[in-house]
This record gives structure tokens, C-alpha cells and sequence, in this order.
DNA sequence: GTCTATAAACAGATAGAC
DNA sequence: GTCTATCTGTTTATAGAC
């Protein structure tokens, strides 16, 4: 029990993961994983068995990685309000730190969506939530009436999208990387800026 | 001529279409494309002489219906809040239609972000009109200032990702197909309010 | 133009030495 | 555990008959 492993092993995980996720499962090769690996091919049969196993083990840690940073923040017993906030920065956040994460994530799913079903804990408590919550604020007369759905799509879209768009909006913006990092980051008040004020009443 | 072609070329070109954008460029077999066509796999190389030369075909013809369907409503000379509720139901309706289309371009430009600069036409422009209309609206005390990136973002972000997440999304909120379908139709009537809200003034 | 048959290259997986 | 060498199936692409 050394604690952290710097095994072959995790070495190969590693590789995976990075290769998997800038190419999909189509468009990577176990060659390509095991040279960044800095190991033989024949090496990531022995421990994975197989590309389709390894795949599988990468996939469910990324989905870990992804979806229940969110689910926590939209359970958690805290005002709407900060709800938002904590979303947006969070996500963000966890996206700065791996790029290439939501197209992985999304082509694949759509690649094949039953992927889902086995590594995915039902959700809908979150709106349940939420919803509670908002009708709450509506009655109090704090916002106007919005559906928990509509309200979440919009937050993860906005959060999210930039990430999976980012070389179109960049071209379409004509930044370079440094200042679509700086539009990225921005986007940390923004978000919680426009939905926040998109359901407050006048009052 | 006959004004529609319903020759070889097109039936290879469509199912390549339908294809390509299900599996993207890695996913996809030849094979599966001419099964599609119901013709030969010989004749895919006759008519457009490799795998990658069909796909750039394939790929220049998506981009334009893509793209240009929103520029030339940004670039129109119509006022802000059409603007805005234009691009909302022409994309959600374009997207209805081509459902596979937004996880396949995103995923195929972060493959190889190169394949943009051919295909792209600037759009800086539209940026900078959205910025002239977006300052002459704050001066007059109609809403409040955001950047013409952040507001562009937000519109097309809420629009486009509902798509590309759909699985994930139906999973998380319990629907089936049918309910989506139906919460994607609200979407035309939402983001528009949500956006619009978001920046007018309480004047 | 369209087909069948096949070449040529590649990629995942395994055998077996060390 | 790690390597080299190799097998096996797949996939793009071409040759050549019709």
C-alpha cells in the first residue's frame, strides 16, 4: 500500500484516458495508447483484456468525473440563487481542467445511448428539488413561474456548450486560445447573471 | 436535365449523409454506406474515389446547413428581440430535422479543428452588428449592457445543446421520446424569454 | 456504370520467450 | 510483468469482367 499507484497500470489508464477521450473509441488505437503509455501494446491486453474493457473503464470514470459534481450541487440544501452560482464556477471549472470531456462524453453516448442506463443513478430527484424550490420563490413572489426542466437545460447548456463549440465560437469570434479563455472565464458571472435575472420579478 | 437528380450519385450521397452523421468519420464503414445506397461498395470509389473524399462532401454540405442558416438572421436588418426569437425556432426546427447533426459537426471539427478554416466564412460581422444594435439599445435605457460574444452564446448554447444532450438529458428527467420532443418545442417559446428578460431594463 | 473477386494495409488480439 | 513476433479478421481500395 504505497498509496498512490505510479504502476503500470495506471500508467496505461492514463494513456486511455487521454486518447479516448481526444479521439472517441472509433478513432483510437491501442498502438496510439500504449506509445503514450511508454509501454508495449501486448501490455494493455494483459491488463484490460480487451480495447472494448478498457474503453469500458474509462468511460465510467469519466461519467464519475462529469455528472455528479452537478447532481450534488442541485441536491444540496442551499438557496436557489447559490445553486446557480455554484454550478456554473464549478463546472466551468471542472471543464477548463479537462477539455475535451463533453464532445467525448456526448458523441459517445449518442453513439450509444443504453451506455447510459448501467452507469447512471436516477436523477430526477434533483427536479423534484429544484422544482420544490422554485415554487417556493414564485409564491413568495420572487420570480416568475419557469418549469425546474427548462431552467436547468438552460444552465448546463450555457455552462457546457462554450466547451463543445469551442473552436467554431472562436473562429466566429476571432479569438485566439489565451482570449477564449478569458470569454470562458467571463462566463463565470454571466451565466448566473442572465438566469438570475431572466426570473426575477420587479419587485 | 431533370432538374432533380435521382441518380447513383445522389442515392451514395445520401446515404452517405445519413451515415456519416450517425457514426462519424471513424464509426463509419464503407460497407454500410453502399448497403444504405443499395448499391456496391465498388461504386463508392467510382463516383467519389476514397472514404475521406466522400466524407469531405458530405461534411462541406452539412456545414452549410448549419451555418448559414444563422448568420443571415443575425446579419439581417431586423430588431434585436426578432433577432433573437428568429434564430430560436429556425435552429430548434433545423436541429428537429437533422437530429444527428450537431453531436457529428462538433465532434468531427474538435477531431481536426483545420477542417473549419476552408469551410468558414467570417462572421465577425455579425458580431459586430449584434454589438451596434446591443449599444444603441442600452443608450436609449432599454437593457442593460452584455457583450455581443456572451449574448450570442447564450442563444445558441440553449438552443443547439439540448440536442446534443438529449439522451442525457431524457435519462435525467424522465421522459420518453415523445415528452422530449414536446419540451423541445417549448424551448422556442423559453430561450427567447429567458434572454430577453435576462437584458431588458424595468423601465 | 455496375458488378465480383481480390489485393494491400491495418488493427485487435494472442503465443511464447525471457 | 514485459517484450517480440505473429495470427486473424476487418476495411479501404483496386482490377477486371460484363
Amino acid at each position: 500500500m504505497t498509496g498512490i499507484d505510479t504502476n503500470t497500470e495506471q500508467l496505461i489508464f492514463k494513456a486511455a484516458r487521454k486518447i479516448f477521450t481526444q479521439k472517441g473509441f472509433d478513432g483510437a488505437r491501442m498502438q496510439e495508447i500504449a506509445n503514450e503509455a511508454g509501454i508495449n501494446k501486448a501490455l494493455l491486453h494483459y491488463y484490460f483484456r480487451s480495447k472494448d474493457k478498457l474503453f469500458e473503464a474509462i468511460f465510467k470514470e469519466v461519467l464519475n468525473t462529469v455528472f455528479p459534481k452537478i447532481i450534488s450541487v442541485l441536491m444540496s440544501p442551499i438557496p436557489l440563487i447559490q445553486k446557480i452560482e455554484q454550478v456554473s464556477v464549478n463546472y466551468i471549472e471542472m471543464l477548463k481542467q479537462n477539455p475535451d470531456i463533453a464532445v467525448f462524453v456526448f458523441h459517445e453516448i449518442s453513439r450509444n445511448p443504453l451506455r447510459m442506463v448501467g452507469n447512471f443513478k436516477n436523477a430526477g430527484a434533483d427536479f423534484e428539488i429544484v422544482g420544490r424550490q422554485l415554487e417556493a420563490e414564485v409564491q413568495a413572489g420572487n420570480i416568475i413561474p419557469i418549469k425546474a426542466e427548462h431552467l436547468i437545460a438552460n444552465l448546463i447548456s450555457m455552462c457546457v456548450f462554450p466547451f463543445i463549440a469551442k473552436p467554431v465560437f472562436m473562429g466566429m469570434m476571432g479569438m485566439d486560445n489565451d482570449a477564449y479563455m478569458r470569454f470562458i472565464e467571463e462566463r463565470k458571472q454571466v451565466i448566473p447573471q442572465t438566469i438570475i435575472s431572466s426570473i426575477k420579478t420587479n419587485k
